[in-house]
RNA sequence: GCGAAGUUGGUGAAGUGGUUAACACGCCGGAUUGUGGCUCCGGUAUGCGUGGGUUCGAUUCCCACACUUCGCC
């Protein structure tokens, strides 16, 4: 089946609105955060702890999995699902991503792009169509559209055409996509600049996609003013009837902008990424547990967390496996930063329900940042 | 007791008669937003065993002493 959104409420005062998505593994309620699991693995987590935290859909990659172990080994197992023991809905990106971290402004053509595998340094080309039957191959829940995600700084200029490059990809992928269990989503590109966000968003929603994302922001050159502008372009001209997924984004000022601008979805490698490095998300701010001064921590990460770590485990005693490059500080932090963005979607939910999401954002800045807003 | 070699930061160590003593690890911080990277970026010896001497100038040369290691009685 195609995924379905059904809108339950919209916020009183913000464009918010609460929802639930239905999968083939279930319905779940949004706004909804998405752990990234890059190689079909959520790095350091086994499903059971993924459900533990009460993930959703979870998130994976078309370009990895395409290098190793090949779409065709994926499609033998059975489908990603299967191969990765995961019975939760699947998103994967399309590669398009990687065009920004990978490839060179040269290397972009109209027919597709040039890679160089980060693996073996060989010459790779990846086209919408090929983009797109490797998904279907993959069997994930939802496909991407293969895009071009440009630096916020590109000039208006160059923009407009990977704007309407990136249109012509979305036809292409969409005209090869075949798979009848798996939906496909368009990307609305544009940078920061409001007739190119609006373009791009009507254009991408002509082509009729079973949802909607908004690509190209969080990218390190872009302000979080530009950001959250390029939502506010468009937000407005995505359907109400479908999902909208603002990629690559969960720092969780972030989220929380999001959603007030109408967002429903994210990902982020953010949980994942700092766990290794030993940073945790905690109500009262971001720490660092390689900080000395958690030696003798005996203390939970953050007192107000249900996850397993928190249960379980003193800041001391992580700070001592991060250390020690033991890999279970890793997972116990990977646990923790992801239920704490999705225990926060969950709190954002019950604050869309009773109409007070602009005073649970006061609150947040307010014992996370320590600021007042 | 005799002989030899050596003594540079928390560690392993480079190095030079004359601006800020290399590098690595560790330690102390920071970064990280559709994940190539357990990655990246900073900081970290006011001093080169101790005391004298030579020299315009010594961590670098000389002497003595202490300590360490090895070998021989």
């Amino acid at each position: 089946m195609k995924v379905k959104y059904n809108l339950i409420h919209e916020e009183k005062n913000t464009q918010a609105r609460l929802g639930k998505i239905e999968t083939n593994y279930g319905t779940y309620d949004t706004p909804m955060f998405m752990p990234v699991g890059t190689q079909a693995t959520v790095k350091t987590l086994s499903p059971e702890e993924l459900k533990d935290v009460n993930s959703g859909i979870i998130l994976s990659n078309t370009y990895h999995l395409w290098l190793r172990p090949g779409e065709n080994v994926v499609d033998h197992a059975g489908g990603l699902h299967k191969f990765m023991n995961w019975d939760g809905p699947i998103l994967t990106d399309s590669g398009g991503y990687q065009v920004f971290s990978l490839a060179k402004p040269k290397d972009i053509t109209e027919e597709g792009v040039y890679f160089k595998n980060h693996l073996n340094g060989d010459r790779l080309f990846l086209t919408p169509e090929k983009s797109i039957e490797i998904q279907n191959k993959l069997d994930s829940d939802i496909a991407m559209s293969f895009d071009e995600c440009p630096p916020a700084s590109a000039d208006h200029q160059y923009m407009k055409e990977s704007v309407e490059r990136t249109l012509r990809w979305a036809a292409r992928g969409k005209a090869v996509h075949n798979n009848e269990r798996q939906s496909l989503f368009g990307i609305i590109q544009g940078g920061p600049y409001e007739d190119l966000r609006k373009f791009s968003a009507i254009e991408t929603v002509k082509l009729d996609f079973d949802g909607y994302s908004i690509g190209g922001v969080a990218n390190d050159d872009e302000s979080k003013d530009d950001m959250y502008k390029a939502i506010e372009y468009s937000v407005p001209y995505i359907p109400k009837d479908k999902t909208r997924y603002l990629m690559g984004v969960g720092e969780p000022i972030d989220i929380i902008e999001g959603v007030i601008r109408g967002i429903d979805i994210f990902d982020c490698v953010l949980p994942t990424r700092l766990a290794r490095h030993g940073h945790a998300f905690t109500h009262s701010g971001k720490i660092n547990l390689k900080n000395a001064k958690y030696k003798e921590d005996f203390s939970p990460i953050d007192d107000e967390c249900d996850c397993y770590a928190c249960k379980h485990y003193t800041k001391a005693y992580i700070k001592h496996l991060i250390n020690s490059e033991e890999t279970f500080g890793a997972r116990l932090l990977s646990i923790h930063n992801i239920r704490f963005l999705i225990k926060m979607t969950e709190d954002i939910r019950e604050a869309i329900k009773n109409d007070e999401l602009l005073e649970y954002r006061k609150k947040f800045v307010k014992e996370y940042y320590h600021e007042d807003i």
